[in-house]
DNA sequence: AAAAGTAGCAACCGCACGTAG
DNA sequence: ACTACGTGCGGTTGCTACTTT
């Protein structure tokens, strides 16, 4: 355990002494108590004046993270799980960015979370994580799915998320997600013109996403297939897809360019309207499987780290052949 | 039961940027 | 305009816990 650079006995050098690794509790109670009384900023004269043998920016580092009282710990939930992938997908990398909309989470464990669970998929996949393959594939199997587990717990457990975590009421009676916070607004280039009245309204509306009762009826499409005819609006969740580059977009409804893809689709309208049609999967064998099924990877399922549920692997790699075999056409 | 492998995460590092002097 | 310093960000590392063999 690397917990101190180097050990020194004069009293001199151990005032220049610099502590690194894991914070002990000692250290997480100075600091803590020092921000109580004094408040954040020059984290390098903070380290100093509360006695931490530390850099500023270790101490920054260990109260941005960790200690700040706001900070969520635990596992994401899939409204997070779907803001993440989207918010990715539209800034890529930018993990502090993405932070921001998502209240609690830093842009470690953002990141962590990103490179553990989403790139561990791609490389199952043999595929890069950054490649529109796996975008589409995001997009297709993967947000969906969350918005079927979004759904299935309003259904359930009434969007209980945030009253679980943080006893914050929400506001359920119009389907309306509040415990999402507003996104920060864009800068202008990246804005496009709303043809909603909130151009982060994610509607699904009772049309549009024809979620066939048969899906419920089946067994195998107890994954993704989204279990209501609702409408879900969603105010404060960015819409899964508004990017022009985006495969999301060009995947047709009405196209057979791609047989899986047509069975399996999410059709983005212009602004504000996320259509979400699922409405075959069932027929294309259904995505996912049923949570009951444990079956390992070498039989042909991930277990793809978002609950309780799994990825055909199967399935992926058909998706994934066919893009590269170009069967997509012109989506990719 | 022990060894090997893997996943998750906290922490560090280097670089870039902003700002005060 | 230049420099030094503070801060923020993204990438990487290494440790621990868990799982598999």
């Amino acid at each position: 355990m690397r917990s101190l650079t180097k050990s020194t006995s004069s009293s001199s050098e151990d005032d220049c002494e610099l502590r690194r690794g894991p914070w002990t509790l000692e250290e997480d109670t100075l600091l803590i108590h020092y921000i109580a009384r004094h408040g954040e900023g020059r984290w390098n004269l903070l380290a100093q004046r509360a006695g931490l043998r530390r850099t500023g920016k270790s101490c920054r580092l260990r109260w941005l993270n960790y200690l700040k009282p706001d900070v969520k710990r635990g596992n994401l939930s899939p409204q997070e799980q779907l803001l993440i992938l989207d918010l990715h997908s539209r800034w890529g990398n930018r993990w502090s960015k993405i932070a921001q909309v998502l209240p609690g989470r830093t842009d470690n464990e953002i990141k962590n979370y990103w490179r553990t669970r989403v790139q561990k998929q791609a490389r199952h996949l043999k595929i890069d994580a950054n490649s529109t393959q796996f975008q589409h594939i995001i997009r297709s199997l993967w947000m969906p799915r969350l918005l079927h587990k979004i759904d299935g717990s309003t259904s359930t457990s009434s969007m209980s998320y945030y009253n679980n975590a943080s006893s914050q009421p929400a506001n359920y009676g119009s389907q309306h997600l509040t415990f999402l916070p507003q996104l920060p607004k864009l800068p202008q280039q990246q804005q496009e013109t709303p043809s909603h009245s909130n151009p982060f309204d994610m509607t699904m509306t009772k049309h549009a996403i024809e979620l066939q009762d048969q899906n419920a009826d089946s067994e195998q499409c107890t994954g993704p297939c989204l279990s209501s005819t609702e409408s879900l609006n969603i105010p404060e969740i960015p819409r899964v897809s508004q990017y022009p580059t985006s495969p999301f977009h060009v995947i047709d409804n009405n196209s057979d360019r791609t047989t899986f893809v047509k069975d399996c689709f999410v059709e983005s309208t212009c602004y504000g309207m996320e259509t979400i049609n699922l409405a075959n999967m069932s027929v294309s064998g259904g995505v996912g499987n049923s949570a009951g099924n444990s079956h390992t990877a070498e039989s042909g399922w991930i277990g793809c780290d978002f609950g309780d549920t799994l990825w055909n692997i199967d399935e992926l790699w058909q998706f994934r052949n066919l893009q590269l075999s170009g069967e997509s056409g012109s989506c990719f």
